[in-house]
RNA sequence: CGGGGCGUAGCGUAGUCCGGUCAUCGCGCCUGGUUUGGGACCAGGAGGUCGCAGGUUCGAAUCCUGCCGCCCCGACCA
């Protein structure tokens, strides 16, 4: 019997060789914790890509590109910024190598070759895209400025996790300008709530939105946004931020603007971004021991069609059916993959698209076309049924929507199960280590978030928009608390 | 950077303590045949600097030294 491959992060690593999912998404290129992420978990990507493109692009956002390189006196401009980055920048010293004139075969760094100023390749890209903002702007008619980039950005973690925090991953930043300080965090806010959005609706994810605490907070940020996920573990991963930057950058670029009465001020910033981590939130949250389950709404394939057949005349035969129920499915917008491969097997291919997560299968064999239906298997729920074909195309939009819904339904009531209000220290140590969310009274003081993550390895994930409104005391200090805060142990 | 573990065929591994036909087994791959409704079976075959570099020895995957790489735990972090 399988072992549990889907409920901790640690797992990734055993499914590499063992699992076709977990070698297909993606392998450790050996660099530093770096990811290949091979053509079907890059469907996924894409997937998610075009999605949250088109929610950016409806909420009055264009998409722009700025240097991978950012050099070492910008990146330091913002001094809060600059600080909360500079253990974990890869930098580029050199531009050229040469011939190791003790060795032919082997290159070493030409030290002719040094840069007069070192470049800091993009953590996150706030200094570069200010520094070319203060160009861009000089009055409040040149305001907002509403700007997303899709781009790879390198952060060297001590540590690295696969999907979760790979040393270069994908991302999509947005940064914005704006006149005054309210429309800087409704934009905050809104960016939030277009996360949550996709969370839920596309990926099935349920989340909690909220805001960080000090010590958690974007080094450069007056305010940091958050949605929070759990896994199947029970922890708990930060799936996408927003930040309410204040005048932070506009100060440290000196990006200033005439209002309409005349005056100049610093303009106010924003910035979000989601990454490839999201797919390690997919396959955390939904996977099962046969592999990943992933949401019709982001899976790159809706439908695969399984042939079963003897012989080649068998095969003309049930592919004719097939071509018009795949032209059928493709009228309707429904990704769908006719897997005609007779060097494998039904039985493997069924396994095959099982650990792909491919939402719906269809096995069609002769017996079938006596009776005019088809087989047709859920990955979720495992079942199996067999529909007519005059009713097929219609089950299988049914299917595939209530999919989306079942897969957000499971795991809403798994983050239920698995949170509740706590109020004795001892027991909340006792029960951490168990995983869940822990809704605890907390005093607001820095020191005591710190003192119970040294004692438990828990963090503040965030306080939540809808908390309830109600005073108590802090299950740590015994000092006045304003409301609950989310613990948990998190990724 | 600290603590642990591991490097043997494309992948996963046995063997290492106790040096000597030990390079093992499974998956995968190639050829032929039979199969095909849940990861087929039979027969044959190809594939290896045992992480790298030294050392000890008649003899090293095995012992010693140094180095490199990977994984896990911690600090750091999205």
């Amino acid at each position: 019997m399988a072992q549990k491959y889907t409920t901790r992060a640690e797992d990734y690593s055993k499914w590499y060789n063992e699992l076709v999912v977990r070698a297909d998404l993606a392998e450790n290129s050996g660099v530093r914790g770096c990811m290949v992420i091979k053509p079907y978990g890059f469907a996924i990507w894409e997937k998610i890509q075009a999605q949250l493109d088109k929610m950016f692009k409806e909420t009055g956002h264009q998409n722009a590109y700025f240097p991978l390189f950012i050099p070492k006196s910008l990146f330091e401009a913002e001094e809060k910024n600059a600080e909360g980055f500079a253990k974990e920048c890869a930098v580029v010293t050199h531009y050229r190598l040469k011939t190791d004139p003790n060795n032919p075969s082997k290159l070493i760094v030409d030290p002719k070759a040094k840069l007069e100023e070192e470049l800091i390749v993009r953590p996150t890209s706030e200094a570069i895209i200010w520094n070319t903002y203060k160009g861009w702007i000089q009055s409040y008619r040149d305001l907002p400025i509403l700007i997303n980039q899709w781009a790879n950005v390198v952060r060297w973690e001590m540590r690295t996790r696969l999907f979760l925090r790979t040393t270069e991953f994908l991302w999509q930043e947005g940064h914005t300008a704006h006149a005054t300080k309210q429309e800087a965090i409704e934009e905050s806010e809104q960016m939030l709530r277009i996360y949550a959005e996709f969370a839920e609706k596309f990926m099935a994810m349920p989340v909690i939105q909220g805001v960080k605490t000090e010590s958690e907070r974007f080094a450069g940020a007056d305010e940091t946004y958050c949605i929070e996920a759990m896994m199947q573990d029970g922890k708990a991963l930060q799936a996408g931020t927003s930040h309410f930057l204040g005048q932070n950058f506009a100060k440290a670029f000196d990006v200033k603007f005439t209002s309409k009465e005349g005056k100049l001020d610093h303009v106010w910033a924003t910035s979000w971004g989601v990454s490839t981590r999201l797919m390690g939130a997919l396959i955390m949250t939904h996977s099962d021991d046969e592999g990943l389950v992933l949401p019709p709404a982001l899976a790159p394939i809706h439908v695969v069609i399984v042939p079963i057949f003897r012989s080649d005349e068998e095969l003309v035969e049930i592919s004719k059916k097939v071509d018009e129920i795949v032209s059928e499915l493709k009228a309707k917008n429904i990704s769908v993959k006719y897997d005609k491969d007779d060097q494998k097997r039904p039985g493997w291919k069924f396994a095959e698209y099982e650990s792909k997560g491919v939402p719906l299968r269809i096995a069609i064999g002769p017996r079938d076309l006596e009776n005019n239906q088809v087989e047709l298997s859920r990955r979720d729920t495992k079942t199996k049924e067999s529909v007519k074909l005059d009713v097929l195309i219609e089950k299988i939009g049914e299917e595939l929507e209530d999919m989306q819904t079942v897969l957000y339904e499971k795991a809403k009531q798994f983050r239920t199960d698995n949170m509740k209000e706590i109020n004795d220290y001892a027991q909340f140590k006792k029960e951490i280590d168990g995983g869940g969310f822990y809704l605890a009274h907390w005093d607001g003081t820095v020191e005591t978030e710190a003192k119970i993550k040294e004692e438990t390895q828990a963090t503040i994930r965030c306080v939540p928009f809808d908390r309830k409104e109600e005073t108590g005391v802090c299950m740590y200090s015994g000092k006045p608390s304003a409301g609950r805060v989310i613990f948990a142990k998190a990724y």
